[in-house]
DNA sequence: CCCACAAATGTTACGTTATAACATGCCAAA
DNA sequence: TTTGGCATGTTATAACGTAACATTTGTGGG
């Protein structure tokens, strides 16, 4: 199925965006293309969502634009720079085998995972260090 | 330092539940105690949250208490039962590891994660099966 | 004992995130 | 053209979280 108009522009303002940005910043951003009530962003979002075009952070309550759809089987990670913003989306194969040998001890059937990673990326990283003292 | 009362209540009002619970819920429990505003669970959550006592759990804005903890080294993970919301955490002791090829790839300082299965746990499972047709 | 100070607690108000419920408009098949 | 679906619009409210300031409590120095 193609997207509506309201799912391109919203997806449109994500992908236009260098951070994640919440369900009312997207609101705001919008508003002057005639979007007036939370309902019309969430409603989008999720769409959006259930075609893996956007994610959500659960870790900052807000959506970023799905990394080109790798061809790689794996769970999905995000690693976060806490100072610019800059989300890097990738999978992690191998983090699978270990949470695999985990469930198997304890029968475990698994939905949908969440793996968030804080920090700093190599940019802010070294800023840091040109900055110190 | 000694917790303070209220800590001390919001602490076995998570110990006493079987599934997390979000600050509204543990503030509805403890109305009877005298809580009135939810600025009183947060904070007590809060200092909970700093001496480990207590996780936030992102996918779900609520908080569990911990595990005992364990004396292994790693980063803390949580397997999320959605149908009885039975938590278990647990340690995953290098994610370095099975992050390998990302982490090559990319330098990124890491400060906390966020780790949050869902699916269902062995009682849930075995319950689907049995009422199987 | 009494004051001064700090820490904890209480209280009110507000900001942010998300959903429910119902009305309206649009298009395509019968 | 009617009808049924689905996308959209609109209003209201629920759920989650914090800021700001008042009050109490408990402790050490005078
Ligand atoms: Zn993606
Ligand atoms: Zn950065
Ligand atoms: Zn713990
Ligand atoms: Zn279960």
């Amino acid at each position: 199925m193609q997207l509506t108009t309201n799912q391109q522009r919203v997806l449109a303002t994500l992908q236009q965006s260098s951070r994640p940005l919440s369900a009312y910043k997207i609101l705001e951003r919008l508003k002057s293309e005639g979007f007036k009530a939370p309902t019309q962003i969430y409603r989008a979002l999720g769409c959006l969502a259930e075609r893996g075009l956007v994610h959500r952070l659960e870790s900052l309550n807000a959506y970023v634009r799905c990394a080109p759809p790798s061809t790689e089987q794996g769970v999905r990670a995000f690693a976060i720079c806490d100072s610019c913003g800059h989300v890097d989306e990738f999978i992690v194969p191998s983090l699978n085998r270990y949470l695999g040998t985990w469930m198997k001890q304890n029968v475990f059937s698994l939905g949908s995972s969440t793996i968030e990673l804080h920090g700093k990326c190599a940019t802010c990283s070294k800023l840091d260090r040109t900055s110190d003292s």
